[in-house]
DNA sequence: TCAGATGCTACACGCGTGTGTAGTCACTCG
DNA sequence: CGAGTGACTACACACGCGTGTAGCATCTGA
């Protein structure tokens, strides 16, 4: 029916339920978030909502394909306008978390928003092929763990924003703190944090070798 | 009353309620967990359940408390088994995370646990004073601000374990992906992902200044 | 021996929830 | 005009949930 575009559709009380959907989901999680609550801040009825999503899990896959368009989206905005050398990680942070932060984080840490992680994954490996150009010793890992680490630890500040911004003294999303965090990335991000001896040290304590049982769970008593 | 150690009172069904409440409100999600399955899972009935710990959200407290000793616990272990160049980072959230992994995560995402958090920004804190001693430049943002960034980054693949496994193509918990992981960690905490030029070109393209206003939110349209 | 805790169970209540149903209004097309 | 269709509402149902209450064993100490 109304596959039509993205932006036409965005007066009609279908885009405010998804959209009023995506803010209580995200401020109080998909449980705890009720249809009727939904259905007050888009101003329709309860009911209405059930008509056009079908169910309360329905409403939330149309949210999770809505997070995944407006990503792609922000994917090429991003693509476009990234700085020459690799790409800007503190603005990827900030654009894709936009409006759905919250939303957004609930959904990774529930294992859901596959195409999302996905996809940074993919950003962060190109972003690595560059990096690892100019580098003389090779890389222990496939390029794709690392990605895989890097994507994780891009999304780990919006995931503990919270947290982040009480350390920080300042919300992490606000101006200040926002420039706060991308210079202590750009820091974190220029600068090796542990000494080429000191990984070889690290590494040579690793547990023994791949495929060894659990040699460091004594006990967890109680 | 039973405020008495630790141990003793491992065997007894509130213990064993604790217990199974972790599981399940690491499982299911605080919500989705029910106080009659917890107290299935624990061989208790459920009006148990509510003589020990008065309430639900009484019970989730208690979870929390205990979360915090056993850190507290598993903090001096990591203390004096760290490597003598910097705390072994890979062991710290492989042990954080315990048995409770899942419930941490959630209950960090959801702004609990805070005391965990701090106690992680403080070991970072520590870790980086280290750090910070044998660098040439001295660093642009305050220590603690990169402490909580570097807390955050720890967790990270953690609160993302799922999808992490997913990208790694093995569980980033069991013996294989967790020697993968900490090898990735290994080179990236060794490795400069920026060099200082690059660092200095995207510090320049920096938003202005802290306290200017939003200049990058043109519009979320829809 | 007998009160009084204490650990524990069985059962019922009330409420909020997602969902189902019936019906109204408006607009369209033949 | 009139049937049909989709947006939308009001209302009721059934269910699962946290919670409350009453009661039963078991142990302890005066």
């Amino acid at each position: 029916m109304d596959m039509a575009g993205q932006d036409p559709e965005d007066f009609t009380a279908r885009a405010r339920i998804r959209e009023a959907a995506m803010l209580h989901f995200g401020e109080h999680g998909f449980d705890r978030a009720t249809v009727r609550g939904i259905a007050e801040t888009a101003g329709v009825s309860s009911g209405l909502v059930r008509h056009h999503f079908g169910s309360k899990e329905a409403l939330r896959d149309a949210c999770d394909a809505h997070l995944v368009r407006a990503l792609s989206r922000i994917n090429d905005e991003v693509r476009t306008d990234a700085a020459p050398g690799g790409v800007n990680y503190v603005g990827v942070a900030g654009a894709v978390f936009g409006p759905y932060q919250r939303y957004l984080s609930r959904a990774l840490v529930e294992g859901r928003a596959t195409a999302v992680f996905d996809k940074l994954v993919e950003l962060s490996a190109q972003w690595l092929a560059e990096v690892d150009r100019g580098r003389a010793d090779p890389p222990e890992v496939s390029r794709q763990a690392r990605a895989a680490v890097g994507a994780a630890m891009a999304l780990s500040v919006g995931l503990l924003r919270d947290h982040v911004s009480r350390a920080l003294g300042v919300d992490a999303f606000s101006p200040e703190g926002s420039d706060l965090l991308a210079r202590a990335l750009l820091d974190l991000y220029s600068h090796p944090y542990l000494s080429p001896e000191e990984a070889a040290a690290l590494r040579a304590r690793l547990p023994r070798v791949p495929g060894s049982p659990d040699q460091d769970e004594k006990d967890h008593d109680d």
